[in-house]
RNA sequence: GGACUCGUGGUCUAGGGGUUAUGACGUCGCCUUCACAUGGCGAAGAUCGCCAGUUCAAAUCUGGCCGAGUCCA
């Protein structure tokens, strides 16, 4: 046997580790930059910017690598293709981080100081992130990173607010708003999520102004002195006396009427608790409506602490749990109380701080965005969506939206609003396009432009009015992360900063991510994109599913079910560093995975070749490595024995003398191409992968390379370029899914690299004269035929057999089978 | 409580009115060492979650139920 080109004897996570490091190191060629002058059609990927909390989640990782294999088949069908590196790093994310290492709250620190801190803290976090998006093979444009936090970025956030706000898009108002009284901020309606908890249903007995007991449920008695109404269902005719009537607040007040009517509402559930439902401003977000739509004035019960205001009375100043004990017990002596019911109720909580929420009256900033759904539908209906079903998770949410978006913060690490207010209050200061500014620590820049507050009129320059303005005072509030995060589009698309390439790069040729932030990132970066453009955010949106425990649970800290991603990658990087993994089944007990080797190519052709897009996907890395590892090893082991024949100089120009065997497996690896090919048109991995896959590890391997090894020992030239030519394309067509095995074979074997291709393989023009479809068939079943044959007779596959014909069918592969089977007659 | 998605051999998966229901992993038996035991041949293993309906015909369509998951109230 000639020597291999490829000495390795198999593919390994240490020779993958080698590659790895060569193909990121500092002086290697930059491979995947971004050329915006490019002749080529422009793709820019809107990739998710990942969140740098210390560990990068492995259903994450799975979804990133897979917008690799994305932008990486595109470049490959010849695209100029923008796979932007971003990290998202503003957010209250990182000031709790910083809160808990320091043991100090944020708003105990001067607010410079502070910032300094996260911004540190977050650079580390950051740090690793590079290094696990490199480890994995992404081809990002490290070099042109950025950064959600950078002054660059923030600046086109806040011209897109100065432009919204001219445009009348972004209004102030004092609404009922959700509120983290613990952390000091408003937050949206997508920030809320649900904790079931113990909670007290307590019966309360009022009493009407003609002396009828009347009992009234709810878990919030404290909430009584901002009862503006009660209200039970038209249909109950249990109450229907009561309508109409007054009812004494059997609590003691301040500053409002003692008594509320009664009313009737649809909204009233009759089989709750007695059916009579005391609406409150604001308990929930029933409340909010009913108060909207019956047009009363709004009580303010809970301040920006968390305490009861001067409405309270005798409770004034407590926070809201002490005034319900004191609620209830004073109740209680008052003979008041019916029943107390422990019930398990699902409380509304701040996703970040777990912190029960209130609703409170607010001054805030908000996107209009009701008066936009319709627009923001049709928009859509624009985009391609994959899977198409995942679309409805968009318009799911969007059903539900009947308030505008809330964009003002009380917090500090996140991108300031841009505006300053003059002494009389009526009149604000913005900056230009393009610049970052920080109203809290900083005047306007010049160039800045004064409006009316109200109406949002042209005034003036702040140049010529700086005089008259008297003291300036600069917003202290913050933007919602999603204010930025809804810019990604644009920015990376260059709004504002390159109009030339905006032009053709928008709408952003694709937005993939998972579908947990459908309601968030995607619908806040369309309503953006309708609002500032009216136009569609994309041209295509890919929406994975979740990455799961291997039961198809989420992984989550409180289940002990998570995989670190690291631990996958190097699983096997060196013969010591076996994974093993303990996690916790649905039973509770502890189980072991365990595998020796796995990597990130193998990782990346798991996900490639098992899931289809949108579907959740259990990880198991047990799985991972007994189902495609070997896939790999075969692969690499074709190609290495490709390499102990020489390379043709000229694997373009098809030879005129190919034999029958050499156009049919080029037939079938034709289809195989137009597959592929097809499949990375559609974004569609799994198709993809499961097209290479089969024909490298199947019928090519099995039985073309067994006709034809007896040729290729003997120096046959055409059937070494058959299987160079083949194995070139393979390559080129593996390499988004597995880049660094793709590259490294390509270079040792071809001296090019298959990641640098930018022209997708194309089928082999031939004569298919003698082949049809049902060829292979016969084929595959003619030699597995033979091979029992020599097995039931006992004798090795290298021995020749007898009384063997070859059928009538394959008449034209008499020769061939005939040799590689020795078959005699 | 609601919406959406999903239930196909032990595990994962394809298919989507008529097929001997696809493939992979695993299991079992046999073989082999001339690229590859990371290989080859073969076997066992599925009433396609349950029930009803539509139809000449249902894993596939419809409805209900059960189970799982995600999101929301």
């Amino acid at each position: 046997m000639a020597k291999p080109r490829l000495p390795e004897k198999r593919w390994s996570v240490q020779l993958e580790k080698r590659i790895q490091e060569d193909h990121f190191a500092p002086d290697a060629p930059p491979r995947y930059s971004f050329n915006p002058k490019s002749e080529r059609e422009i793709f820019v990927i809107d990739t998710p910017p990942p969140y740098p909390s210390g560990t990068w989640h492995i259903g994450a990782v799975a979804q990133y690598s897979m917008i690799d294999v994305i932008a990486r088949s595109q470049r490959l069908l010849g695209k100029e293709v923008y796979f932007p590196w971003g990290v998202d790093r503003n957010g209250i994310n990182i000031e709790f981080t910083v809160e808990k290492n320091t043991g100090r709250k944020m708003k105990t620190y001067d607010r410079a100081e502070f910032i300094d801190l996260c911004e540190q803290t977050i650079e580390e976090f950051t740090a690793a992130m590079r290094r696990t998006a490199r480890r994995v093979g992404l081809s990002c444009d490290f070099d042109r990173e950025y950064l959600t936090d950078a002054p660059d970025y923030r600046a086109v956030t806040q011209s897109i607010f100065v432009e919204l706000f001219k445009k009348g898009e972004i209004v102030e108002d004092l609404r009922p708003n959700i509120y983290d009284p613990v952390e000091g901020t408003t937050i949206a309606d997508a920030e809320v999520e649900r904790l079931s908890r113990k909670t007290r249903l307590v019966d309360v007995r009022w009493t009407s102004e003609d002396g009828q007991d009347v009992i009234i449920s709810t878990t919030r008695p404290e909430l009584i002195c901002a009862c503006g109404i009660v209200v039970v269902h038209p249909d109950d005719s249990r109450y229907s006396n009561l309508v109409g009537r007054k009812l004494t607040l059997p609590v003691e007040t301040k500053g409002r009427s003692t008594t509320v009517v009664v009313q009737t509402h649809p909204s009233v559930k009759s089989e709750f608790g007695s059916g009579v439902l005391m609406v409150c401003s604001f308990g929930d977000q029933n409340d909010v409506s009913v108060f909207r739509e019956l047009g009363l004035d709004p009580f303010v019960a809970i301040d920006l602490e968390g305490r009861m205001t001067d409405l309270a009375g005798p409770y004034t100043g407590m926070k809201v749990n002490e005034a319900r004990d004191a609620v209830i017990s004073d109740l209680e002596t008052a003979g008041r109380i019916h029943s107390i019911v422990v019930k398990e109720q699902e409380v509304p909580v701040s996703e970040r701080g777990k912190n029960p929420v209130e609703i409170i009256l607010l001054k805030e900033w908000y996107v209009r965005q009701t008066h936009m759904l319709d627009r923001v539908k049709q928009l859509s209906d624009e985009i391609f969506f994959h899977p198409p079903r995942n679309k409805q998770f968009l318009l799911d949410w969007m059903q539900n939206i009947t308030i505008d978006w809330p964009i003002s913060r009380r917090r500090w690490y996140h991108t300031e609003i841009p505006v300053w207010y003059d002494q009389s209050g009526n009149r604000v200061i913005v900056p230009p396009t393009g610049n970052y500014v920080q109203p809290w620590r900083e005047n306007p820049p010049a160039g800045s432009e004064v409006l009316d507050r109200d109406t949002r009129e042209l005034i003036g320059t702040y140049d010529e009015l700086k005089e008259e303005l008297g003291p300036l005072t600069g917003e202290e509030k913050v933007f919602d992360t999603w204010m930025d995060s809804s810019n990604s589009n644009l920015f990376v698309s260059g709004y504002i900063n390159n109009p030339e390439l905006f032009e053709r790069a928008f709408p952003t040729g694709l937005r993939p991510q998972g579908k947990e932030i459908v309601r968030t990132w995607l619908y806040y970066t369309l309503l953006k994109s309708a609002l500032v453009l009216d136009r569609p955010g994309f041209q295509h949106v890919w929406i994975d599913g979740l990455g799961m425990d291997p039961w198809g649970r989420k992984m989550s800290k409180s289940l002990g079910n998570g995989i670190d991603a690291d631990s996958v990658i190097e699983c096997g990087a060196d013969p010591s560093k076996t994974g093993s993994w303990k996690v916790k089944g649905p039973d509770g007990k502890q189980i072991a995975l365990k595998a020796n080797k796995i990597g990130s190519e193998c990782f990346r052709l798991w996900k490639a070749c098992e899931a289809q897009v949108g579907d959740d996907f259990q990880i198991n890395p047990e799985e991972i490595e007994a189902k495609y590892f070997g896939v790999l090893t075969k692969m690499f082991n074709v190609a290495r024995f490709a390499s102990q024949f020489d390379v043709p100089e000229d694997l373009e120009t098809v030879p005129d003398n190919l034999l029958i065997e050499d156009r049919w497996i080029i037939d079938e690896f034709n289809e195989m191409v137009v597959n592929v090919n097809t499949a990375w048109q559609k974004i569609d991995i799994y198709t993809a992968g499961q097209a290479i896959k089969n024909f490298s590890t199947g019928v090519f391997p099995s039985h073309w390379l067994e006709m034809v090894k007896g040729r290729l020992y003997d120096g046959d030239k055409v059937a070494a370029w058959t299987i160079h030519r083949i194995v070139r394309d393979i390559l080129a067509m593996f390499s988004p899914i597995c880049p660094l095995f793709s590259h490294h074979i390509s270079t040792t074997l071809y001296q090019s690299s298959a990641v640098d291709i930018r022209n997708h393989p194309k089928s082999i023009v031939i004569s298919i004269d003698g082949i049809n479809t049902d060829t292979t068939d016969q084929i595959v079943e003619f030699n597995s035929m033979v091979w029992k044959e020599k097995k039931d007779a006992g004798s090795s596959l290298a021995e020749p057999i007898s009384g063997i014909d070859v059928p009538e069918c394959l008449i034209r592969f008499t020769d061939v089978l005939t040799a590689m089977h020795k078959l005699n007659f």
